[in-house]
DNA sequence: CGGTCGGTTGAAGCTAATCAATTAGAGTGG
DNA sequence: CCACTCTAATTGATTAGCTTCAACCGACCG
């Protein structure tokens, strides 16, 4: 947990562009931490003194209000989160637990803010991240806005099936509980859709999915780009 | 529509640290045009060949999808839209139209990547807004997510009531139409939806809205700042 | 006037959330 | 190996929230 170049942590967009002696420092002064599953790592409204990665395991964005709780996102290996607020020095939006035993990297906020001053590379760096993140949200925003539930869901097994790559084959990545919540769902609304799209050939067996006829799925779901491709 | 060094847009926080030449040299390549109401500004899909920003008037972000059609946001002056795609040189993910007569300033793409590329005050002040929109959709996105219709429109009419300083009075920025889409809507709940908010005080007519007791709506709505407060 | 448009209201239906009950699975300990 | 337990997941019944369709109202405008 002392001064580890990881070399996953390193070679991130965010840093390969860094030098190596403002990396090492950023480094000395970050935390790794290995932590069960199901602990909060921080939330909303809390200051934020660090910037996290998931270096292994699973972490889970999720915001409460009005007595309500969603989970807005998965955060996996090698990703970020709560960049933004790091950067602007304000509160959290959004608070975060870990999903499963995961090792998470945690750099000083202070240290971060020093190194996007001192580095314009960095600088640079973050600029296409946080952009990329804004689009990230802009289209979670409109698969929430501009479709039903189901439509989600079929097009979210369709977004799997392409990212995984085994034909006609779908893991989940959580539980099903969890995948309602971050598909704007309740649990018993989930079951309903998947009973929805059996005549599209989708079958489940716990975190199994079998896509049996992709075209018909397809053309139930309209997949959209600007909604679904993670690329653009 | 020439050579303009518009006071408004020199003061911009993306901007006010730029040198003189530099911001100069963005400004020669711009364009400043007057539209009429409901003009298509760009699509979403359409390569991102300018970025624009709202001088006088209003502009509406919206997207479709499946059949539907949302509004995301109004930018008003003076408000940028579509940073981020411009950034990434990436294709737009929502469309705008001037929702009034406007005054539009386009800057070509590849002068805002330009001196994004050349000047670093420039990279970090885009840093810096990048990261308040990006704050900005999660809101939204948690809004959404986490209250019904009625309680959005309770904590915008609060939040609107605020921002105008009008103790009791709110003017709508849009007709209600607009509106509704805005809060994720249609006009028919829109309307219902000031009917269920009679009783805590609100009063409609036409755009003005009073609020006859704020202290039952604030009740009503929750407010909540990690949502509603556009400073954090 | 008639026409259009924004807005409202009513009725019906759909989507999704809630509540309640049950089933299925994955450990645990005897 | 079998109960026992705990949780995930499913299913059914009900309700809430919202949309849709249709009719209607009033204001503004030719």
């Amino acid at each position: 947990m002392r001064i580890v170049d990881l070399p996953e942590i390193r070679q991130l967009s965010l840093f390969d562009s860094m030098s190596d002696e403002s990396f090492s420092e950023l480094m000395n002064a970050a935390y790794l931490q290995n932590f069960p599953a199901q602990v909060d790592l921080l939330h909303e409204g809390d200051n934020a003194d660090f910037l996290f990665f998931v270096v292994e395991g699973c972490v889970e964005l999720y915001a409460n209000a009005n007595g309500r709780e969603g989970v807005l996102a998965l955060v996996r290996p090698v990703g970020s989160f709560i960049l933004a607020a790091v950067l602007r020095n304000e509160v959290y939006l959004m608070s975060a637990r870990t999903s499963q035993k995961s090792r998470i990297l945690m750099i000083p906020a202070q240290n971060i803010r020093d190194a996007f001053k001192r580095d314009d590379a960095f600088a640079r760096a973050i600029v296409l991240e946080l952009a990329g993140y804004f689009r990230a949200v802009v289209k979670e925003y409109k698969d929430l806005r501009l479709r039903t539930g189901v439509e989600r869901l079929a097009n979210r097994l369709l977004k799997y099936h392409i990212t995984q790559g085994a034909p006609g084959f779908v893991q989940l990545p959580c539980d099903k509980k969890t995948l309602a919540s971050i598909l704007g769902m309740t649990p018993e609304n989930l079951s309903r859709a998947f009973g929805t799209l059996k005549p599209y050939g989708v079958d489940v067996v716990g975190q199994k999915v079998v896509l049996g006829d992709v075209a018909s799925l397809t053309v139930l779901a309209k997949p959209n780009p600007l909604i679904d491709d993670p690329s653009t």
